[in-house]
DNA sequence: GCACTCTTTGTAAGCGCTTACATTTCAGTG
DNA sequence: CACTGAAATGTAAGCGCTTACAAAGAGTGC
């Protein structure tokens, strides 16, 4: 592999001025720079990053933690932070933190040791001391869907409270009264403020918010089947249903129509997110949008704008609200 | 950001000794191994992992291209082969090429200029012969899902003829003989050996295999829906549909369903990948189970046999055969 | 106490670039 | 034609590590 040392050589000029023809921040005379671009066409030469890391400190490349790689919803996120910072040329180093403390925290660590130019985090189980510490740092630190106190700035966030209230409106306001609910892990920020939310919407329309028609589950489509057969089997007067996310949602569709009751005829459902697969159920799941991906290009946008000083025009916004997407599992009690 | 200078300092000792505590290969009495510790400790010491690729010329980083960062199927074999090189405290840096030639050329050259150990790509638009000079280089190369002659060691592939056959007898099976096909782009190699496969199930079975009863699709949703009113409007006598991706065969159920038509019951549909969300269709999708998984996790092991001398017990295989996945979808004719 | 070997530690030369600073070149001036 | 000063190019010192080689210690046996 050819280096820098050789094309200087093949063209007869010195290191530093191949040097300049690459980063084209210099002045160099048309000649010369014709010379050392074909020397550098001749010998294929690649220029090596690592050692431009080094030697510059900067690498052009941006750390992003996600919780999974699969999934539609870090799929969708890790997608738009990609475009968005590849624009520019700049890329992303994808580590996975599998919402566990230890993990989480040595995907940081390796990414610091990558020297990222900055870090876009969706950490979930890394303490909030952590975080401030990390953004207290020279690194540039966004944290995405987590709100930690005193750093607003670096903080994108989803309205979840909104999220979980919107979703039982939709639902009261078709009637339902008997409203069950699916949460996620109530130790997990996001689940909880949906739930509050929920509890919000129901006693502002006078409704009781009794807490064994909430099921507590884990995010995934099995709990939403288990969170189905519960309700079911203690309050079969329950005529909606709401859930924290698409895939219990669909786990609660399963066990539902296992249980002979027709959606919505029966039993109305709503979900939480819009993933792509939302769309794919039958019927296709009333759902409240979270908007990740506005979350993952404004991340993408504060980078470029505070660390490689882009000129973005866009405004930096930090929250975002999500909004109910109606389809057709929910339906007239 | 301390440097290992300073930690040799405050230890006491030399660079060269800090440098083989912590790669720990050469001895170091546990005297200065403890001192060194401590200082490391102290100082809160993190290598720069740039600075010991290129005094090293290793990164501990493979490089994986995959066409989409978003959708099941990248999902889960980005996932696995993280997950197998982690084990060994390898890297993954991950690129989309998105089916295009140009950008996927350029995410393989960035991976190269970051001085990856070894690649893995998942090229859909690259040529043959770009992908053999790749490999006769002195980086590491696998290639995944694609079979180049020449290049055997280096493919992992499934055996997608098989799996059209599959598909295809699996509903011959049951009775049906007026089969739809909605097939994949036939330029993409894996769609042309589905649909291969899937003729000669037809035509072992005495059934002719009609050109007009295959639709070509684009893997996406909306192309199942469009193959699905095109063979409903032309060949009303069809019984049974198979489609060569999970996307279509959903898009064709939505489409069916708008139709009148009950599945299975007035039309049987059969998928192929087995996505995640294929178990969450209603009726549940009977599909072929495309290994990506297992393909991704064999490129793993290659690259750390033969890249970085890890000791494996497991045979490496080259070729992968799909099976049926009998859900709910297909039923008797 | 000495020559010898085997460990442990130190020295210093890179790895392939960037960049501050020094030097050269050269068009434009009086 | 010598003299400026801006523009173009070169020189060399790092960036933070690894590692071959050299040097120094620590055991041995006599």
């Amino acid at each position: 592999m050819a280096t820098i040392y050789e094309v200087s050589e093949a063209a007869g000029v010195s290191l530093a001025t191949v040097s300049r023809v690459m980063n084209g921040n210099t002045k160099v005379s048309d000649r010369t720079r014709k010379k050392v671009e074909t020397a550098m066409a001749e010998l294929g030469y690649q220029p090596n990053a690592i050692a431009q890391s080094l030697a510059s400190n900067r690498t052009n490349s941006v750390g992003l933690l996600v919780s999974e790689l699969h999934g539609s919803y870090f799929g969708d996120l890790m997608s738009t932070v990609e475009q968005a910072l590849k624009l520019y040329g700049k890329h992303v180093i994808i580590t996975a933190g599998h919402v566990d403390e230890k993990r989480e925290h040595d995907a940081i660590e390796f990414l610091k040791s990558r020297r990222c130019d900055a870090l876009i985090l969706h950490a979930e189980a890394v303490s909030d001391e952590y975080l401030t510490t990390l953004c207290k740092s020279d690194l540039p630190v966004v944290v995405i869907n987590r709100k930690v106190d005193g750093l607003d700035d670096h903080c994108f966030v989803v309205d979840n409270e909104k999220g979980g209230y919107l979703a039982a409106q939709a639902a009261i306001q078709q009637g339902h009264k008997e409203i069950g609910y699916i949460s996620g892990p109530k130790f997990k920020k996001d689940a909880s403020d949906r739930l509050a939310g929920h509890k919000r919407a129901l006693t502002e329309a006078g409704i009781e918010a009794k807490d064994d028609h909430i099921f507590e589950g884990d995010f995934h489509e099995s709990s939403g089947q288990e969170g189905m057969h519960y309700l079911k089997q203690h309050f079969p007067d329950i005529t909606a249903l709401i859930c924290a996310n698409d895939e219990m949602a669909s786990g609660a569709m399963t066990a539902a129509r296992e249980a002979g009751l027709e959606i919505p005829q029966h039993l109305s459902i709503v979900g939480f997110d819009n993933v792509l697969f939302s769309r794919y159920l039958y019927p296709k799941l009333t759902t409240i949008n979270n908007p990740i991906q506005s979350l993952g290009e404004m991340a993408a946008r504060w980078v470029l704008k505070n660390v490689y000083d882009t000129k973005i025009n866009h405004a930096i916004e930090h929250l975002f609200v999500p909004e109910v997407v109606e389809r057709h599992s929910l339906s007239k009690r």
